[in-house]
DNA sequence: ATTATATATAACAAAATTTTAATGTAAGCA
DNA sequence: TGCTTACATTAAAATTTTGTTATATATAAT
């Protein structure tokens, strides 16, 4: 992973919210109540559960997820009206040994 | 380590400079002129070596070394008129350890 | 067809960050 | 003492980030 890729991570993840989001969603069972819909969480956690959980606006969570899934932290899964949001585990992985290698 | 710690970090490290800076400093006698009047690295680098190497101005360098030391990154060391910066390898570690486990 | 829901995008205001020029301070040297 | 060097602080401008309201779009429900 280059040197863009862990200042681009760094910066989506220098906000309170969106780490928290990050965090959230590594035990969405715990965090969020079920889809009624779908019954699982194999795509993650729909962007109005995220929201709803966060208190801000829906138009700066719809934001703040962009910016995490262009860093490479988050995998959107359009379904019927909803955009699901799950962790990228791999981009994750790579980026935190980057750090250990090179930080 | 706590989340505002952590977020300090991440914060500190959303820069280029700032994060160029840290690694510079893994490696002094690699990216460093020797220390006429020390003639080691113990303590780190001077501020005037870090800024001639960054580019930017001298104001600029100082509040960002500034900058990490409060985030707790670097170890400022006073000595005659010279500012020498060390990296806090504890604190470094113990960040990337927190990482691994809570992101 | 109309209405409601989930999300995305646009436009914008407030706050924070980035960076420089100017100035202050403290130490060393002529 | 006065000059120079290293660094810190202040003031200020340009840019970016944060977050909102308003609006658009797409799907689902009645």
């Amino acid at each position: 992973m280059n040197s863009d890729a862990i200042l681009e991570i760094n910066k989506a993840l220098s906000n309170t919210t969106r780490l928290e989001i990050l965090k959230w969603l590594k035990d969405p069972e715990a965090n969020f109540p079920p889809h009624l819909e779908l019954g699982h969480f194999d795509f993650g956690v729909c962007g109005q559960n995220i929201q709803d959980k966060s208190g801000l606006s829906q138009p700066t969570i719809s934001h703040y997820l962009s910016v995490m899934h262009k860093a490479g932290l988050l995998i959107p899964t359009r379904h019927g009206k909803w955009t699901y949001f799950k962790r990228n585990e791999k981009i994750i992985a790579e980026y935190i040994k980057t750090l250990n290698k090179e930080l």
